[in-house]
DNA sequence: GTTGAGCGTT
């Protein structure tokens, strides 16, 4: 409440004032001006963390049914040549119908590429269309195409889950003991 | 200076 520092500038203010209103008019000006420069600063902010905030929610609730419904609509591509770039697969899959994303999984710690990818389809009904490109010739390999699942191999297919306590959580197994930081995933689109 | 089973995320 000093008169003499207003704080916030360092500009200097000339004391060639037209203003007959007084010093003391003025400071109340200034304060109230930085007083609403603040309130805005801080209605920006609010607002920022609002609508942070209502994607975060949004998405939170997005992602169990996306998440599933993406199982749904995706195909797990296996034998896929390494040098295989996403266009290709997404060109080699296009014509079982509309392509939302293809994703190379590459390991994100050797960067090499695991040898596989994930098509995923604007519909799950593609998918059975996407059934027709299996073991077709890609890159000479010919690739597997199957209905993705979300899980380890290995473990016997009948439906494990749904019992368990497992329920919409990953099988938490990854071979590094540790957990991955990075993308290193090669994603098309 | 690499090899062929593998199920990912914004």
């Amino acid at each position: 409440m000093s008169d003499t520092a207003n704080g916030s500038s360092t500009t200097k203010e000339p004391e060639t004032r037209p203003d007959v209103s007084g010093v003391d008019g003025d400071a109340t000006d200034k304060e109230l001006e930085a007083m609403k420069a603040r309130v805005k600063e801080m209605e920006e902010e609010a607002a920022k963390l609002r609508e942070m905030q209502a994607q975060v929610e949004k998405e939170m609730n997005l992602t169990e049914e996306d998440k599933e419904a993406v199982d749904a609509r995706s195909v797990y591509v296996g034998n896929v040549d390494y040098s295989a770039t996403p266009e290709e697969l997404q060109a080699h899959f296009q014509s079982a119908g509309t392509i939302n994303r293809v994703t190379i999984l590459c390991d994100k710690w050797t960067g090499h590429p695991k040898g596989f990818a994930y098509v995923e389809f604007a519909e799950p009904d593609l998918v059975a269309n996407a059934m027709a490109l299996n073991e077709s010739l890609f890159h000479g390999r010919q690739i597997k195409v199957t209905p993705k699942r979300t899980n380890v191999p290995g473990m016997s297919r009948g439906r494990g889950r749904g019992r368990g306590g497992y329920r919409g959580g990953y099988y938490g197994y990854n071979p590094y003991g540790f957990r991955p930081r990075g993308r290193g995933r090669y994603r098309g689109y």
